[in-house]
DNA sequence: TAGGCCATCTGGTCCT
DNA sequence: AGGACCAGATGGCCTA
């Protein structure tokens, strides 16, 4: 499941191999089509498919005297002249019972097609629910929704590997990696950056991409100044670089680079490269965020960050308002993301790695 | 109004 | 023969 999903849904792959295919397709695929002259049709009920609906309505006008049976040479008139004529078995005349069996075919197969599409989207809508993101009412599409599960669990399988938790920016850049801009906000705010804090708030230590030294302990200001340090934080534009080099090799097409580029600091360990657009995190979060406290933030950390702290007092933090971890989503209460989900309901082992991810 | 996303129809191919 | 799967075409809806 898990297999195709991933060959499915990786997009760099799918880009590269149609940017490889292209060329070679379009030729492919016109002398394929030129193959499929009517004249060369050898399948009866391809042929009942392929004239459709115009066929039997013209048959059941008044060519209804043949037998069911009945076959004639299908393009006999029109190929006649200097061409050749076409071997191959006959084409069968399309009567009326022929046509209606034909339409009927072809309803049931809209039907299963139907069916097979809702089913499609119920999978879809599933994987939604159980991606870091999920909202009811400002669904991701399609194509977000698969990328979105792929870098996810590409991030939870780097954080198993590694054994310790990623800093925050790191791991939206992670989950983000060849989203849209749109997809990119959005997974941000649920996981409740905003430019606020970048902004405001003091780097007591001026560490970069600092990484707690035990795994799965964090403290808060390490966080902060991290973020406010973070070669992706573009100053006075309140935006939030989330595509680094490192994590995205190329904006997916919709993307819109700056033009000329940047000049941000690049001195991060992981910068290689060209940067991806700068992302602008001052969606429907900030809000609500500028009205909020020290102590609002606080929560907000500690939330992210006290899924796998509870063994460790001293570096757990204060949880905010609604008191305990466990309780009802924080994120519900910041519009416009009052109807984003986080997930925290998986049995043991993961658990941990999703309260860790989704408080 | 252009572009993105989606649902649906349709025809082709492959498999049982 | 019929079903599953796929991809192209088309039109509707929504948003910037």
């Amino acid at each position: 499941m898990l297999s195709r999903l991933f060959s499915e849904v990786l997009p760099d792959v799918q880009r590269l191999a149609a940017d490889w295919v292209e060329d070679n397709e379009s030729e492919d695929c016109k002398a394929k089509d030129d193959e499929h002259e009517p004249c060369d049709l050898e399948d009866d009920d391809l042929d009942d498919a392929r004239e459709g609906s115009s066929r039997a309505e013209s048959e059941l006008a008044g060519d209804d005297d043949e037998d069911d049976e009945a076959e004639e040479e299908e393009c006999g008139d029109e190929s006649s002249g200097d061409k050749p004529k076409k071997r191959g078995p006959k084409k069968r005349k399309m009567t009326p019972a022929r046509a209606e069996r034909s339409k009927v075919r072809r309803l049931k197969a809209n039907a299963r097609e139907r069916t097979r599409m809702h089913d499609l989207n119920s999978a879809l809508d599933n994987l939604r629910k159980v991606v870091p993101c999920y909202s009811k009412t400002q669904k991701l599409s399609k194509i977000e929704t698969l990328r979105l599960a792929k870098n996810y669990i590409l991030a939870l399988g780097e954080i198993l590997r590694n054994g310790k938790r990623p800093d925050v920016v790191t791991y939206v850049q992670m989950l983000c990696k060849g989203l849209s801009q749109p997809t990119t906000n959005l997974v941000a705010g649920c996981l409740q950056l905003n430019t606020r804090n970048f902004l405001t708030e003091p780097c007591s230590d001026g560490a970069r991409f600092h990484m707690p030294s035990s795994p799965f302990s964090v403290h808060p200001y390490s966080y902060r100044c991290s973020r406010l340090s973070s070669p992706h934080y573009q100053p006075g534009t309140g935006a939030l670089n989330l595509r680094g080099p490192a994590y995205g090799s190329g904006y997916e097409a919709g993307g819109v680079y700056p033009p000329g580029g940047t000049s941000p600091d690049y001195n991060s360990p992981d910068y290689e490269g060209q940067h991806s657009p700068p992302v602008c995190l001052n969606g429907g979060l900030s809000g609500r965020q500028q009205e909020s406290s020290e102590t609002d933030r606080n929560y907000h950390y500690s939330m992210h960050y006290s899924g796998l702290t509870t063994s460790r007092p001293g570096h757990s933090l204060p949880f905010g308002p609604s008191g305990a971890r466990s309780g009802g989503s924080h994120s519900e209460n910041i519009p416009p993301f009052h109807d984003v989900h986080l997930h925290h309901d998986r049995a043991p082992p993961y658990e941990d790695l999703n309260a860790f991810f989704h408080n």
